[in-house]
Parts: C-alpha cells; sequence; structure tokens
DNA sequence: CAACAATACTTGTTCGAACGACTTTCAGCC
DNA sequence: GGCTGAAAGTCGTTCGAACAAGTATTGTTG
C-alpha cells in the first residue's frame, strides 16, 4: 500500500535503488578519477595513454594489434587511432604493419615508454593509496566482487570472457 | 617469504590492490554508461544535462544558482555555462540574473524540460533495471555503502557534506 | 577466379570537457 | 567612500571522445 505523501516531503533524490547506484559508482568514478589524472597530466598523458602503456608493457617482448590492444583497456576506446597517434608522436609507442596480415598493425611500446612508466611507478603506487588507501583488504576485496557481478552481464562475452582479458601467454604463437 | 617466480608466470594485472578497485570502477562505470548514454543520445542530450534537469526539476518551482546547480551535478562539472547553453537553446531551462546579488544567474526549469523528464521517466527506470536490475537490494545497499566509504575523503566537505546534497527545502523563499 | 562481404584501420567532422584569462559585481576594510 | 580581494559567470582555445564514412587487405563462395 502506498503511503500518501505529505506536503513537505522532501522529493527523493534517486528514481529507484538500481540509478542510486549507478549515479553512486559515476560518482566515485568521478572523484577518484579527479586524483589521478591530476597525477597523469604533470607528466603529458592521460589516465587513458597510461593504461594502454600498461598492457603495452605487459606484452612484452611482444606486440599487440591495435585492436587487441582495445580490448584490454578499462574503457571501450573507439578510436585507438588517434591514441596511438598521440603516443606515437611522444615516442612512447611504435608502429609496425604486420607482414602476415598487412591490414593489421602491431603496437609495441618503446623504451621511452618502458622508462615513463617505471618513473611513474612510485607515484602510481602512491596515487592508489591516497584514493583507496582508508579501506582494509577485506572492504577492497567485497568491492571489487560486487562490480564484477554488476556488469558481469555487460561484458561482451558473458561472465566468461569478463574484463580483464589476460595477455596472451608470451610463448603465442603468432597467427599464420 | 615470496614465492620465486616461475620462467613463464603471467605477470600481474594490477599493481595494487587499491589500483585494481579503482580500475574496476572505472570499468564498471564504463559499462553502465554506455548504456545509458544509448538512452540520452536517442534524445538528444547527454545524461549530465538530463541530470542537471533532475536536480532542477527537484529544485522546482525554485531556482538554483548556476554554482549550486554544478555542485549537485553527479560528475564535477568544470564548465556550467556551456552546459546550460546547450539546455537553454533546447529551451529546457531558462536562465535570469539574480536581482540580490548581480552576479549571479538564477536557472530554473522550463515546461518543456519538466516534459522531457516526464516522458523520459520510463525508459530511465527501464535503463536502470537492464544496468543493475541483477542485483538484489541487499548488494545494491551494500555496494552503496561501499562506494560511499570509497570516496568519502575526496568529498569537497569532508564526510559530513558529502554528496549528494539535498535541494533546499521547498518551503525556501524565493529570492527577491 | 571474379565478386562480394568481412576485417582492420584511418580520416573527417562534430561535440563536449578542461584549463585559463577576462568581466562584472559584491563584501570587507582602513 | 574609494581600494582590494573574492565571488560568479562568461569566453577563447585546445584536446580528446564519438560517430560516420572511406581505404586497403583478406577470406569466401558460386
Amino acid at each position: 500500500m502506498l503511503r500518501a505523501p505529505r506536503a513537505s516531503a522532501p522529493p527523493p533524490l534517486f528514481d529507484s535503488p538500481e540509478q542510486e547506484a549507478y549515479l553512486q559508482i559515476w560518482r566515485t568514478y568521478d572523484r577518484l578519477r579527479e586524483i589521478d589524472e591530476r597525477l597523469f597530466a604533470g607528466h603529458g598523458i592521460t589516465a587513458q595513454q597510461y593504461n594502454a602503456l600498461r598492457v603495452l608493457k605487459a606484452a612484452r617482448p611482444g606486440a599487440l594489434s591495435a585492436s587487441a590492444l582495445g580490448a584490454r583497456l578499462v574503457s571501450r576506446a573507439a578510436d585507438i587511432t588517434r591514441l596511438l597517434d598521440r603516443l606515437e608522436q611522444l615516442g612512447l609507442v611504435q608502429r609496425q604493419r604486420n607482414d602476415r596480415n598487412r591490414r593489421a598493425v602491431d603496437v609495441s611500446i618503446t623504451p621511452a615508454g618502458v622508462a615513463l612508466v617505471g618513473r611513474l611507478a612510485g607515484a602510481v603506487r602512491r596515487c592508489g593509496r591516497e584514493q583507496l588507501g582508508h579501506l582494509d583488504r577485506r572492504s577492497l576485496r567485497q568491492l571489487v566482487e560486487l562490480l564484477a557481478r554488476a556488469r558481469a552481464p555487460h561484458e561482451a562475452g558473458g561472465a566468461a570472457a569478463a574484463w580483464p582479458v589476460r595477455t596472451p601467454p608470451p610463448g603465442r604463437r603468432p597467427p599464420r
């Protein structure tokens, strides 16, 4: 049964529990993002670009096709080409046409890119602690678990192929 | 004691538990955002614009200064002016100089704005269910609570004045 | 094997976000 | 009561995100 609304009852802030949860995720992301974007901006790159460098570094000494890289990024980047343009201009990555499949482009991180990620490692770690260091391990794990459940239906391949995608093992046979 | 890393151990995907949690928040936001942005795009506005309309509708029949509106938005919008420009051009909000403080601008939602929000109400609700309807109430509450703790230190006024900011009570005397 | 479709990027263009400089207005203070 | 500094927006500009269209290459199929 519905309660009759009182004349001056404060309007509800959210339309539904689901909307509230979504807006809280958005808000939390926004607040935390401010912190690490400040860090990366000081080094002339964006958080998304740093992420690409992280993925490429993990793939060393191998290379990744542009689309494979895109699939491993945190945020779906509709526009890998331009992202790579910028990183390439900074000398942090290099592109090379794949000879076996001349449509594809192999992307790999340069020594300068590795060096930059290395130089940032400490600051990134401190940044993480500033962002969420006040939560104990148990809460962090709980949060991660809830978030994974939250987006499970919206990951491309269903729960099975959920992000994060593991980079293929280094002994990977290049596609024929 | 540290386990000696085996030759081909997969590289860790995250540098620290805090970073993992942050990236999961980012990822989850990104996946869920895609869903509701598709909805709003179909009506010619963005999620951020819809949020502004929601806040302004809740403030009816009063008005909000541009900065007060900005403080209530989900995402810090460094650029309320332009956001309002667009909404005003669509005829969804109106601006009026505040006579008491001629620096300030009072923003209020127009009947057309109210109508748009009303027309979207059902779809927004469905959208929320599509995004997070698969989580039970208890999980949603738990998630919201964890997120609030996660960003508490990063809300402007500390935990006390944490977002969401309540709009002032409706009995508020309209500024002369 | 020619034609057609699918892949993997690239390019063009439009729009919003971010940062800073600038204008107007108010509030506090000798 | 004129100065100084802060507050509240506006404007200019640059950059990345998003969407659509285009190009080159490969796989497929009658």
